[in-house]
RNA sequence: GCGGGCGUGGCGGAACUGGUAGACGCGCUGGAUUUAGGUUCCAGUAUCGCAAGAUAUGGGGGUUCAAGUCCCUUCGCCCGCACCA
């Protein structure tokens, strides 16, 4: 160790290269170790790493490396999630094959993620675009139907114009396809759906358990889950209108202050109403109007049509109802009809204000408030049933059981739990996914492709000149023999989701037979994954159909965990600030990148003309703002380790890192600067340093739990602090000692400046392979505490006293003190607390 | 509207069950080394004050010997969901 710079240029590429050559991060199956799996959720193989992604796996690759010197077999894989859109854009931009491109893209990603030396398992490594994995995906697909949890029917679905293609409710947001950000239309189509809705009580009950997931998240899923429970019945008709009108209301207790009901503009009676009365039709095509937006529908005006027709009460035969169309009651929810309760429901009470109905109390604070005004809008809040006949003085609770149980007892309706989840439609128009393994036969219908003609996999010889589906247009693939009779038939076109690709990866690195998905005994030794890394965004989708798989493949029988993450993280994004001028002509900001601006302490300078730009906000790093950075370029300027120690630095992982160029330096000089403290091990120094030892082991001890934690920035914090306490001690045994010690404590965050001091130091074999340091436990208890010594609660002095010092002879030293006679200024002492080993707080 | 989160120095942020607020980093200031810049090292850096000291965790109030932490109230920002009956 005899270079004055650690020299991250040849240093990383070797020891990345040793880490191969010894196969160091393969997880061994077999191992009689603790298992642990962690896992960051696979990336999308756009063609670059971006720097969001290196502090995703930089964290996973912390905890990893730390579980191993921790005695774990661990397993941390990587993989690709390969199917999507923009394969396809590709092709028809650039005229290059969706494959080729993303199978370029991948050599080019896992040149980078081994660049930053990563400690993954690369003989699992996983393209969800190969056929020996989606080929276990469509077998998986074919068991999930036999078990009746796959169908197919016909339904109105999200059509996004620009993708061409079908959305899943969940990749609807504003109205706009997620992806293209097209105005998503409806159609009408044959779709295949997953019956994820037969698992909502499961998938919300589960929630429950999983106590290491963020609040936020469980919050999320429970609210997209959406149960609720109530009433559903029927208004009986009065001529001329012929049929019954079923209702769904969760507040069947308020069901005397009905005064209207209220049913969708789709909903079959409006729609029969509208081929005979022009006018029905006009409104109907009002209420289509506008937009469905959040901002829009808060300002959103109540539309009411009245049909003239009425209904009964169903406690009361002489009490009729109106029957409106109204633009606010969704067909898609409950019955497509609702009980119109002004008094107690904000948007009826919108309605009924406007259209001139009744407004009713029904519910009081008190019984003797039963006919206090209502101040301008609905109250939906809890309290005591009034002007409800035998409902009268009931609680809320109460009148809703009550009022369900008399139309049970009475035959009109029932308690109904109603799930705002949706079957989960999973055909994509598209040619770069999975293709979904049956056949249209004329005869037979739709038959499944035998297990052993899998996998079904796409042609190469497909062209993107026009848009639709490729698959759809080739002239040979989609003609077939049915599997059943042999006659002519059609290939199913459309292919799977790519949220199925990733729905079941992670079982998938557990173990990859050739014949067949996983290997069961292999799932249960290795899931759930200990510890899941990823994105806030995919808090619902990813997330919600990965436990969605789990549990279907759990419930026919596959495997036995149904919850694939014990714990989840999400992390928080990186940011920049931007740099800005005002174009003079039109006043739009001109935005220029961090590599054309030199960053002064206060200030920011373009380089090319040496004038000021504004220094903006700092926001998420996005190209239109230009307020990216190319980690390949970081690696290449300043090494992997530093970066590395960026992305754990500072900010804690779940909120914001800002990222800075001082940052970046600052780091690659704690680099250098612990490449020379580790340069003074001397194994001749003699001589105790006990207050340093202290300091080492407790820092072992506060890094492993932070660690464990995933507080990264805490454990950055202490490994400074003994950096700088070791730097300031006297060369001892302890000093020498303490800097292995903390070389330990590094290895996992800046692992090729490591391995090179710990080969340097001829420690023999690899620090990758290296323990975590052991803790005395008398060590981590100091000998000497200061105690404060506070007059009325504020500070006046301190004492370093043996720690576990008597009460009354704290009391007497704190009496001592010059600095709190001053402040007691001869007052009397009334009061004194004492807390041990923490404080004296005297009181006059 | 519903649900959740967050407000601490110039900046990112520490602070365990209420017990010395500002650890650690960035930046900045001064000094040493250097021809200079960079690097490195030393000292300093919440605010006001010469000092003693006083004031400080978005604002206001409360509980307590003691509040960033608990309670009430108010303001601001961020995120998610949404005419879900």
């Amino acid at each position: 160790m005899t270079a004055d710079r650690f020299d991250p240029a040849t240093a990383d590429l070797h020891w990345q290269h040793a880490w191969a050559a010894a196969q160091t991060f393969r997880a061994d199956d077999m191992s009689a170790k603790p298992h642990s799996y962690v896992l960051e959720m696979f990336p999308y193989p756009s063609g670059r790493i971006h720097i969001g992604h290196v502090r995703n796996y930089t964290m996973g690759d912390v905890l990893a490396r730390y579980k191993r010197m921790t005695g774990h077999e661990v397993l941390h894989p990587m993989g690709w999630d390969a199917f999507g859109m923009p394969a396809e854009n590709a092709a028809m931009e650039k005229g290059v094959h969706p494959g080729g491109w993303t199978r370029d893209n991948i050599a080019n990603m896992k040149a980078q993620l081994q660049r930053l030396g990563f400690a993954l398992d690369w003989s699992r490594e996983l393209a969800t675009c190969d056929p020996s994995y989606y080929g276990h995906e469509q077998a998986l697909f074919l068991d999930l139907y036999a078990a009746g949890l796959v169908y197919r029917r016909e339904s109105a679905v999200n059509w996004d114009p620009v993708d061409m293609t079908v959305l899943a409710n969940e990749q609807v947001i504003d109205g706009r396809g997620w992806r293209s950000g097209a105005l998503v239309e409806k159609r009408k189509l044959n779709q295949w759906f997953l019956n994820i809705t037969a698992f909502a009580d499961d998938l919300l009950t589960g929630l429950g358990a999983l106590d290491k997931w963020p609040d936020k998240v469980r919050l999320m899923q429970e609210n997209w889950i959406g149960k609720s429970q109530g009433l559903q019945f029927s208004f009986a008709p009065v001529e001329p209108l012929g049929s019954p009108i079923p209702v769904y209301s969760t507040r069947p207790d308020t069901i005397f202050g009905a005064s209207f009901v209220a049913i969708a503009a789709d909903h079959p009676i409006a729609q029969d109403l509208a081929r005979t009365r022009p006018e029905v039709a006009a409104f109907i095509d009002r209420c289509k109007q506008g937009g469905t937006t959040a901002a829009e529908l808060e300002t959103a005006e109540k539309l009411g049509f009245d049909t003239g027709y009425t209904v009964v009460h169903p406690f009361d035969a002489d009490w009729h109802l109106p029957v409106y169309i109204a633009n606010f009651v969704l067909m898609e929810y409950g019955t497509g009809a609702v009980m119109g309760v002004p008094g107690h429901d904000q948007r009826d009470f919108e309605f009924a204000t406007k259209y001139a109905l009744p407004i009713i109390r029904v519910v009081a604070a008190s019984a003797a408030e039963a006919d206090a005004p209502f101040a301008g809008e609905a109250e939906a809040g809890d309290g005591v049933i009034v002007n409800s006949r035998f409902l009268n003085g009931a609680t809320v609770k109460d009148a809703i059981a009550t009022v369900i149980a008399r139309a049970e007892a009475e035959g009109w309706g029932q308690g109904k739990t109603v799930w705002r989840l949706r079957d989960w439609g999973v055909s994509r128009q598209r040619y770069w996914g999975t293709p979904i393994p049956f056949v249209h036969c004329e005869v037979c219908g739709v038959v499944p492709v035998p297990k052993k003609q899998l996998p079904v996999t796409l042609p190469d010889d497909v062209e993107f000149s026009s848009p639709g589906n490729p698959l759809d247009r080739h002239p040979t693939w989609k003609h077939v023999d049915c599997p059943q009779c042999g006659h002519a038939a059609r290939r199913e076109t459309d292919t799977l989701d790519t949220f199925v690709d990733s729905s079941w990866y992670f079982l998938r690195f557990a173990s990859q037979p050739a014949d067949a998905p996983f290997d069961r005994a292999m799932i249960a030794k290795w899931l759930p994954v200990e510890q899941y890394i990823g994105g806030i965004e995919h808090a619902i989708l990813h997330l919600l159909y990965a436990r969605f798989w789990t549990r279907a493949l759990a419930h026919i029988g596959l495997i036995d965990v149904t919850e694939p993450f014990a714990s989840l993280f999400t992390q928080g994004m990186v940011t920049h600030e931007t740099y800005e001028r005002r174009n003079p002509d039109n006043g739009q900001p001109v935005y220029f990148s961090p590599a054309e601006v030199d960053r002064g302490g206060d200030g920011a300078v373009l380089r090319a003309d040496g004038g000021t730009v504004t220094i903006g906000r700092v926001i998420k790093m996005s190209k239109s703002k230009k307020n990216v950075v190319d980690p390949d370029e970081i690696v290449a300027c300043y090494g992997a380790d530093a970066i590395r120690w960026f992305m754990l630095s500072d900010s804690p992982p779940e909120r914001d890192l800002p990222w800075s160029e001082a940052g970046i330096e600052g780091c690659a000089r704690f680099v250098q600067r612990l490449w020379r403290l580790f340069a003074q091990v001397d194994r001749d120094a003699n001589g105790e340093d006990r207050n340093l030892a202290r300091k080492a082991h407790q820092t072992v001890h506060a890094v492993a739990s932070d660690i464990e934690a995933l507080g990264f920035n805490k454990a950055v914090a202490r490994i400074y602090e003994l950096t700088g306490a070791i730097e300031k001690a006297a060369p001892s045994a302890d000093r020498s000692r303490a800097i292995m010690t903390l070389l330990l404590l590094v290895a996992p965050m800046m692992p090729h400046l490591a391995e090179q001091v710990w080969s340097a130091a001829g420690t023999g074999g690899l620090i990758a392979d290296a323990a975590w340091p052991e803790v005395d436990p008398v060590l981590l208890v100091d000998d000497e505490v200061t105690v404060a010594v506070q007059v009325k609660g504020k500070l006046r002095d301190t004492l370093t006293v043996p720690k576990g010092t008597a009460r009354d002879e704290l009391e007497r030293l704190a009496l001592a003190s010059d600095k709190v006679q001053r402040a007691l200024d001869g007052a009397e002492v009334k009061k004194v607390i004492v807390v041990p080993d923490r404080l004296v707080n005297l009181v006059a």
